[in-house]
DNA sequence: GGGATGTGACTTTCGGGTAAGTTACCATGA
DNA sequence: TCATGGTAACTTACCCGAAAGTCACATCCC
């Protein structure tokens, strides 16, 4: 008697466990970009996915556990994607545009994994703060080999100088591809020509003149 | 009766109102900085700065009053520093030096500040969102200023590339003060002089050749 | 009919916000 | 110098709503 069925309907409708995985999956991944990690609530995505919390419970276990899928499965999609541009051979800023293109073609159709991997709020404590240190690691271990070679090109080896130019790489790239996703409606190609085209007015430039009134 | 004594002294503690504002609002901005705007709770404040949450409520009316009280006071800061070095009359790569090395040295005692301003989460509704929008505009308005010139000089006028890359230069100011924030023991002039380094290594290299592979 | 799929209604926890009362400081009058 | 009362500063103990998580039950398909 207490499950009474007022205004809805209860009962299986029919979608294969695997199915319903994907989809859950998939909606949970958009609400947790857009709303960020720490602030979607798994009652919003049973919403969005037309289905109740609790199912999200049976096939995930916990909301952290949810996180923990989405952010792992679109870490791991990113990584293999740079990882592959890496691997081309390229150097120096050819290597750092075949990237940019290579993620551009990726995220085409999931725009959401890109702001899902890079949210702020998942480097608060948390299993999800686990899953996604290793694919930061390597990352930033490919930033830094990239990086290495073009500041060994200029004549600077400084470890903290390499260090901080990762950082720099790693937020231009992360600022580009958040452009583009602001700004929908640009093809792959047309973003790459575009970056192409930044990247030759900038490195264009020469060096910078000597500066006075610094600090120190 | 209700408002029995039993662990600490309730009353006043004979803390004048002006100051006692602006320790909750440093150890607020703190907390705020630290966890994320939209994450800290008032009770963490509260406890910090050894005080009970009700006075906080007597002091800022709501934890977003508060929010606000903070985020308005650093941004008003912050943006007063970038316009007077952007007022100093250095155009191209020695403004951006400058403006890097005077928020080095503003910033060196209250580095909380910076990661309040650039908090993600602010740009979600509420009060905090449009106490901060018109500083980000004007912050906006001067990088693009400064980018549009740079752009300029490299024959490159196109509205939508000069927008992306006031983008990524926002971007690279805010990797390099992170990465200075991150490594604490480094004086500005350290720090400004790993900028001009960086800086001179980078565009030192030149124009990025023709690249093979892209997209479309 | 039985297992897989699915739900309404519930409990629990946590954080924003409030009511009501307590204590210290300070001015005034004698 | 000392009582006295007013006010500013402060706290305890509570309310309330939102969101995580659970339970018993309902429906469908073979």
């Amino acid at each position: 008697m207490t499950g009474r069925t007022p205004g809805g309907r209860t009962g299986t409708k029919g979608v294969a466990r695997a199915e319903r995985e994907a989809q859950i999956l998939a909606v949970a991944g958009e609400v947790f970009a857009e709303r960020g990690a720490a602030l979607a609530s798994v009652a919003e995505i049973a919403e969005r996915a037309g289905i109740s919390k609790p199912l999200i419970y049976n096939y995930f276990g916990s909301r952290e556990g949810l996180l923990t899928a989405c952010v792992g499965h679109a870490a791991e999609v990113i990584v293999a994607e740079i990882e592959r541009t890496a691997g081309l051979g390229e150097v120096g800023l050819a290597r750092a545009l075949l990237t940019l293109d290579g993620m551009f073609v990726l995220l085409g159709d999931r725009p959401w994994m890109w702001r899902l991997v890079n949210d702020a709020t998942l480097g608060a404590v948390g299993e999800a703060a686990e899953v996604i240190a290793p694919y930061r690691s390597k990352v930033d271990a490919l930033a830094h080999d990239g990086v290495g070679q073009l500041m060994h090109l200029a004549g600077d080896d400084d470890e903290a100088d390499v260090s901080a130019l990762v950082a720099v790489w790693t937020s231009v790239f992360d600022s580009l591809v958040g452009w583009w996703l602001d700004h929908p409606g640009t093809s792959p190609a047309e973003m790459s020509a575009r970056c192409v085209r930044l990247f030759t007015a900038v490195f264009g430039l020469g060096a910078p003149p000597e500066i006075e009134g610094l600090s120190g």
